[in-house]
Order: structure tokens, then sequence, then C-alpha cells
DNA sequence: ATGGCCCGTAGAACGGGA
């Protein structure tokens, strides 16, 4: 059977809201990655999302962060074994929502942004994704059915950036940045956007400002890394640029990856 | 040539995003 597995920066559910349901009701995907849901848990859609046909795990906080993790109650697993932190790195901002889904590990997550290349931002999202990678080294040694979904804040390489030479050494793009997202693959994981022929220039961020989305702008900084045994099982990788041609839209759109399990 | 936005918390600007 063939499942999908989506990834999207809402960039606050309580706008998106509308947007998320009507996405869900025409794409119907499995399961879904959300960050930046800008949510306490107590005001979190969870009503409106099971109306929707979804479940919803999630862990927010008041004004910035948040992730969820949303499974189609008629096609998968209820998520269960639900981590919602990393373990062994203190931080009081939400960015990461795991679960066991059928046989399908998944985790969602919001990387730090990082700011600017020197700043104690930046060396905090170093450090988190330091944490990250020990942690799914483990979380890789008992789920061989792995995926790492969310909003990386990392362009991997340069057809990833609009303006490789205007982007290099800053960040989002920088030398350190672009090595820990190697240090992840080199886990195992596998960037299932690569998996296959895509168009010139496909993005899944442009700035709100400068028209950046209707002059192709962006950047490619949200991904979905899939473990060798589920790369296997890749039938396709997308990124949906549609939300983002709507009206009050997320800066960011949603990619898809495709599983025949 | 430069920089032009959006969101949440406010209850006016400002921090943060990327």
């Amino acid at each position: 059977m063939s499942l999908t597995l989506a990834t999207w920066n809402v960039n606050s559910l309580k706008v998106r809201l509308p947007h998320l349901l009507d996405w869900l009701a025409t794409h119907r995907v499995d399961i879904v990655c959300l960050q930046e849901t800008k949510l306490v848990d107590e005001n979190f859609p969870a009503a409106a999302l099971a109306e929707a046909g979804y479940a919803a795990r999630y862990t927010g906080q008041k004004t910035y962060n948040g992730v969820a993790l949303l499974t189609r109650n008629e096609t998968v697993a209820a998520a269960n074994d639900v981590v919602a932190a990393l373990p062994d790195f203190e931080d009081p901002q939400k960015r990461l929502i795991a679960a066991t889904i059928g046989g399908l590990r998944v985790v969602c997550a919001y990387f730090p942004n990082g700011q600017a290349v020197g700043s104690e931002k930046y060396d905090y999202k170093l450090r988190w994704i330091a944490a990250l990678t020990v942690w799914l080294r483990a979380e890789l040694a008992q789920h061989p059915q792995l995926a790492l979904a969310g909003d990386f804040n990392i362009a991997p390489e340069d057809r990833d950036v609009h303006d490789p030479k205007a982007w290099a050494g800053q960040v989002l793009f920088s030398e350190p940045e672009k090595q820990a997202f190697r240090d992840l693959l080199a886990l195992g994981l596998v960037d299932s956007f690569r998996l296959f022929e895509q168009p010139e220039r496909s993005y899944t961020w442009w700035d709100y400002r400068m028209q950046a989305f209707r002059r192709k702008m962006g950047l490619r900084i949200d991904h979905v890394l899939l473990s060798a045994t589920l790369a296997k099982h890749c039938a396709a990788c997308a990124i949906d640029v549609e939300p983002r041609r709507r009206e009050q839209p997320s800066d960011h759109a949603p990619v898809i990856a495709t599983l025949s399990i």
C-alpha cells in the first residue's frame, strides 16, 4: 500500500488552520509533521482536526516554536511511544516530537534558525543539531524504519539556494550548518527529495518580502530524510507550492514523500 | 542601489523568523 508523509512549517497554526484543513481535505496525507504552530497545548485545534479525520500529538508554547504530528485515522495506526523533546538536552523551546505510527518511527523537528553566523542563537543551533544527531543514532538502532521530517533551516547544497554566491557563509547556508546536515546523512539517512528528478529552482521557503516567491528566490530548507530501509520504499517526493500561492500563506511550502509499504 | 513582510504580544513598537 501507499502511504504519504508530509512536513509543513505553517508559521502560526491559528492563522493557517483554514489552509491546513483545505489541504488535508484535498491531499489526504496520512502523516503530517507541522512546525511553528505557536500555540500552547490548551489552544491546539485538536477538535477541528479530529473533525477532519486526523488525530494529533503536539507540544507547543506561547508565541514561538511548537510542533505537531497528525495521523489520518482511516489509514494509519495511532501514534505511540511519543517523545516530546530531545532527551539529554535541556531546552525550554518546543522543537521536537516523535512517535511510532504502525511500524514507522516519525521524528518531526523544527531546527533552530540560528539568526546570524557567530551569534548565540547560531551556537545554540549547532548544539541542538548535535544533540539531535546523537539521539537519532540510538533511535535508528531501535527503529530501522525511520523518517526525520521538518524545517531544518539548512539548505544543504548550492542547488538548494537561488543565489548561492550571495548566500555563501550566511546563516542557513554556512559550512558548519551544511556539515551538520551531512552528519545527519552519515547516520544512514537519505534526502528523499534527491532520490528523484526534480524541477530546477525547487525551494520550500521564500521571503515574504521582495516578491521572492514570484521571482523564484527561495531556499530548500524543509526536508524529509529517510532511513536506508525506508528509502528503498520511497516512490516519490515533491514540494507542493500551491499553498504558497494563496492569500495570507505560510512562507514555507509543504513537502510530501510517498512510501510504498 | 537599497529594501520593500508577517506573526504574536502588545495595546506601540518590537523581537523573531529566514
